[in-house]
DNA sequence: TATGAATGAGAGTTCATTCAT
DNA sequence: TATGAATGAACTCTCATTCAT
């Protein structure tokens, strides 16, 4: 109670609030993650989330706006969680079909092993709400495909090729591709345990296809067996 | 008015009131079609559809259980149309690889340039209305996948490969790709006079996916050149 | 059900449940109006009017937009009726004078002997609910000024005097006078039985405070001094 | 810190305390005022309040038992205003009737000039909000209602009139008057700036209202029928 | 068959008030 | 004293569904 102490208690005070402020935070979004992607999103009612967050409806509403907020935030953690993996795997690999690799093992593993309730959430639960969560939901799709189009146009440059269109439109279908398998495998029939050999397939797939339409792309015909062998081994 | 022409007045008025019936039925469907792309199945009000059908809402319970009836309707119409589209298509083509070819591209036609609407209300509308609807939806991709899966099965079968699993794990990331492609350049952005262009990548990214499949599957290193050449040919 | 009964049939029916409509719009509307009154506007729950209009919450929704709707028509009502009161009792004086009387007297018969929960709820209930409810009522009361101040111009005119400004601050007076005298008498106190003491009270005063108001405008002295030094001393 | 010395810092610290929470009082009431005038009771939350006051919600409740409270005080530094304000004024005329004037006029300059949001929450936001209030706001106007009362019956008392039901009703109504005028021009239309002619203008209605109701109720005739006679032709 | 007024359970949201710190 | 997170009863409004005509 002394003055040089006061300052410290008062911290640690303050610190130890605002760390259970932020629990509480994260305590209400996690079991609206969970009660959503169960029972729906809006077969959820906020009793039902502050019941089983063990608060009172109006605690829910003192940490989110509204209903529609809780999803919002929820999509924003993906978002954030789907940038993140992204660029770490990408950052990882040495040559672009490496890091393209990386990415897309790296993205299914992330929703399919860690989050996958994320996964449920923009795929079924976020849809049809409102026109804010659709807007945050193109929001997340567009960054994604951003960045998968890029990834696609740098594997097209090595090749001397420049299209940018084909570039996005692969990206949408690569997209599609992951989440309809996700879906599929994980919300759908739970087959979680097959995620390797579904995986390894997928990018298979993935990389016969690149090559492809790089052949297809590519100006002189069926271009040196030499590039071939680099983007194979 | 007289005893003899009452059998045929009958008859005929009873032709005419059958046909009005299914008239009825069809403005009905088709206007809550309509209100469900543009509005999102849970912002479209019973009343609204009745509304715009010019019925009373009493009337829409006469033709359909319920809500959810509407959308189960309209869920069929689609199942319906996808197979017949995919029947087609599928017996039209000589090779394999040709009916697979004409089956993307029929898929692709019928929905974005014929339905779009049912594509709307099979991608976006119906998920997560109801367990009945989820089980109907399911059922459409279902029947759809294994469709497919049968398809490359027997490309597949082909080079002398018998592999259900990838087969089917193809056909759900080849399903998703075309399902997003479609969702991206019809409902989002409206791009389709593209179409053409979109397309043909696509195909070209799908063979180059299912060869590179085969390879990685093929006992024997790397398949004879021979046989690509029937592929691609 | 022959043809030439058939719309005197439709007729009829249609005649019957266009009332039926009309009398439940009514019948709650008149709940309503007695509940605000009793309770308080914000003291009221819908469910309350519902209750003791002896239908269901949604129907009260079927005949009103909300709560506030509730309100408003209440509002337009009597705006229609002093509206109406007015004008027939202005019509029915000679002189501007007399019209005036007639006027205030019909005014005060009216809402204290008819309609006193009007009067309630034009002063009391409709205070700072809203935006849309406060400009209902100031246009009432703007309206009822207007009236008024036109007919004290009317009588300025006589005397050859034209002042729009003093006509108005008088009969803002003037209907403040009113609304007061009316709420005390009736709302905070029961006193309908001496109502014809205290409007003859008031209709004296009144005239007294015009012919007042007369002097000090008139140009030339029309007052002899004598009377005004009576007053003042 | 020493022995000596603290029982005198106690008492300046208590003394600094008990003007620092004279003050708090203050502020939220005051804030409190601002907010009810500015966006009126009801749609006025205690949060609003403890914001505007730069306090805790918790501090609201700690000067003020509730909601209601708060109105209550502010309703009550009103009546001591009134009072005071009529009081001095009272005292300040020589004649009943300059007393008379001298009293409305320092009414309107009070409400008018020094405090308008007194006016509004005596005449708008007290309105309605539960018996407790009414019963306050009632109470203020009996008072003043009882001062002017009064004074009208010292006027009539110089004329040999002793009638007290007619002094209240013409007091009611010369109350309803000021707080109807000064609610139009100050709250409604802000013309401050004509306080002056507006104030001096009622000053000559009041002045002759009381003079017609004294003829009218004194037994002898005071009124040349002359006068009468242009009054009513 | 067709109508459309009536229903009422149910959901989201608000906010005055409390109380542990 | 002061704080502000937590509470939960209360209230408005919605809309799928029904049923008498």
């Amino acid at each position: 109670m002394t003055r040089q102490e006061a300052p410290q208690v008062v911290s640690v005070t303050a610190q130890r609030r605002k760390r259970e402020k932020e629990q509480r935070y994260q305590t209400i979004l996690m079991t609206a993650e969970c009660l959503f992607c169960e029972n729906g999103y809006s077969n959820t009612k906020i009793q039902d989330i502050a019941k089983a967050a063990e608060v009172a409806v109006g605690t829910v509403y003192f940490y989110f706006r509204n209903k529609e907020d809780l999803l919002l935030q929820l999509l924003d953690a993906t978002a954030f969680n789907v940038r993140n993996t992204l660029g770490q795997a990408f950052r990882s690999g040495k040559t672009p079909v490496e890091r393209f690799e990386n990415a897309g093992r790296a993205l299914f593993q992330n929703f399919w092993g860690l989050h996958p309730s994320q996964l449920i959430i923009l795929l079924r639960e976020s849809i049809g709400v409102s026109p804010e969560v659709e807007a945050s939901r193109r929001g997340i799709f567009e960054r994604l495909n951003e960045d998968v189009a890029r990834a696609i146009e740098e594997v097209l440059e090595e090749y001397g090729i420049s299209d940018r269109f084909a570039a996005e439109v692969v990206s949408v279908a690569i997209g599609g591709m992951l989440e309809r398998v996700a879906y599929q495998y994980v919300i759908s029939q739970d087959r979680s345990e097959e995620t390797e050999t579904i995986t390894r397939e997928i990018l298979v797939f993935i990389r016969g296809g690149l090559l492809s339409v790089l052949r297809d792309l590519s100006p002189t015909q069926m271009s040196a067996p030499g590039k071939e062998k680099t983007l194979e081994s």
